[in-house]
DNA sequence: CGAATTGATATCTATCCGGTTATGGATTTC
DNA sequence: GAAATCCATAACCGGATAGATATCAATTCG
């Protein structure tokens, strides 16, 4: 029940430090949270919330292997966005036809 | 010079009202603050800085007429989203063919 | 078993942010 | 010109949030 809503999926990409955690995700795949805290630089917490952050809005997976947590990004949360903007510009788009529907009509 | 970068834009989309308000704008055509106030559920000083903070996104334009002004939705700025989700799915798309390629070799 | 490593959680803090009311400048209306 | 309308800005406030440090459970290693 992957919820259509982009409210979750624009609140968890608006933060810089988020988007570069799943940034590096999507180019170097699947990584442990010591690798990504390698680089993010922020604090190893930080990025555990930030990840929970992700997770919660279902834009990365997690796979626990003994002590080590690997995670790893899922692109199918995009869709909603990508719906979403697809949308907006549907909507205008028909706003635009309708307004040539409007111009042919008054033409005649 | 609209920048391809996605950080105001995500911000920008990132809050609700803020997003109803460009959203009516996609789907009504260009308004006066007083009409997006009317159903915007917030303040008309709340909605100014709204608009304010779609408009250094990029994601408005507004234009003044006499004592009031019209808001209308930029279409072009969704832009460098829209990049950026397809530049997403292209790193992890290619590293799915640099699999393939490994797998390839290794086949030999 | 004891020490070390990994990552999540608890707690605290400073800052940001979205909301409000108050106000002022510009314009239209009477 | 006085009154009303429209919208932007200022000042302020409370809640959310990103960050840090401290700590703990779980696992691995010696």
């Amino acid at each position: 029940m992957s919820p259509t809503n982009p409210d979750l999926l624009f609140r968890a990409l608006a933060d810089p430090t988020r988007r570069g955690l799943f940034e590096r995700l999507c180019r170097e795949g699947e990584q442990t949270v010591g690798a990504l805290t390698a680089g993010a630089g922020v604090s190893q917490p930080a990025v555990s919330k930030h990840l929970g952050v992700l997770k919660q809005a279902g834009l990365v997976r997690d796979r626990h292997q003994g002590r080590q947590t690997h995670y790893s990004p899922r692109l199918e949360a995009l869709r909603p966005l990508v719906d979403w903007t697809g949308e907006m510009e549907g909507f205008w788009k028909s706003r635009f036809d309708d307004l040539e529907d409007l111009l042919r009509r008054m033409d005649q």
